[in-house]
DNA sequence: ATTTTATTGTTAGCATACTAACAAAAGAAC
DNA sequence: GTTCTTTTGTTAGTATGCTAACAATAAAAT
């Protein structure tokens, strides 16, 4: 038994999209999406959560330097800073020291907004990896961990 | 040592935005895309691949089944078809048995495209998980298949 | 000190990805 | 056979996420 059942396309014919990183990939993070508007409502989208804790979290800092820390890029994280000050949640004014840039920084209300969001982010992340045992779980991080 | 360092807040302090799912997610999949568009140039964007390639699959199907079997809502998957319709991939005829649907088929020339680009996309789906070992890819590809 | 380079922020354009609302056609229920 | 419902495709609007080009400022090189 030598010769193999002719196929269309010897790589073709092996070329599943499902079984593709990429393909699966996009379909995770739509369910996340959708998880996360179901959660947060019209309040904020993932990226504006990201900006907004990652603000918490560090205090002041540029507008690019966000972008830097969200791993969003220059044109991206303008519009995300936009529309945080669009809603109340952050304010920009020039930095003394430097006369191109912007501190960024959180409201009071953008600080109210996150501390009352933060248990709601916690439930997003946990339904994300519901499906999935706890030991699952934590190895699923450590790996995505790995590919970033 | 029953109390502990004060923290602004219980929930807050042990929320790190690093170590949740969905920002995980966002830049895996953020460096997919970058390797993605490396590798195809400007040739296919990763959804676009994706309709190509459950088209070359399936033969032929309407536009809306299309964007079911690739996760793509009827808004997305009409964009996608109107572009891979726009660079000669793929053509539509309306159908004789339902009047509300077009049929979607490659052209020659999509085909050809596809059959061309299918080593690139495994060469795709084996760069974005370089970083893990070998037995760790079936594992992340095992826990996105049960998370989809 | 002047030139060069790098950084910061802006703008425009393209491609996803979603919601919501809509019209046309098909199928089911009665 | 006429309603009711579903499916199909379209359009408009919003929000990422990217590239590319640009102006202003700062830092480094000479």
């Amino acid at each position: 038994m030598s010769a193999k059942r002719a196929s269309r396309s010897a790589s073709a014919a092996t070329y599943v999209l499902d079984e593709q990183v990429g393909f699966l990939l996009r379909q995770i993070n739509q369910r996340h999406g959708a998880l996360f508007a179901d959660a947060m409502g019209h309040e904020l989208t993932p990226t504006q959560w990201a900006a907004l804790a990652k603000l918490a979290e560090m205090g002041v800092c540029s507008q690019n330097q966000l972008g830097r820390f969200t791993a969003m890029d220059v044109a991206t994280i303008k519009g995300v800073v936009d529309r945080l000050i669009r809603d109340g949640h952050a304010e920009t004014h020039p930095d003394p020291e430097d006369g191109r840039r912007f501190r960024v920084a959180l409201t009071d209300q953008g600080r109210e907004t996150y501390e009352r969001l933060v248990p709601v982010a916690f439930k997003i992340s946990a339904a994300t990896l519901e499906s999935l045992l706890p030991k699952e779980r934590l190895e699923f991080l450590r790996l995505l961990k790995k590919l970033r």
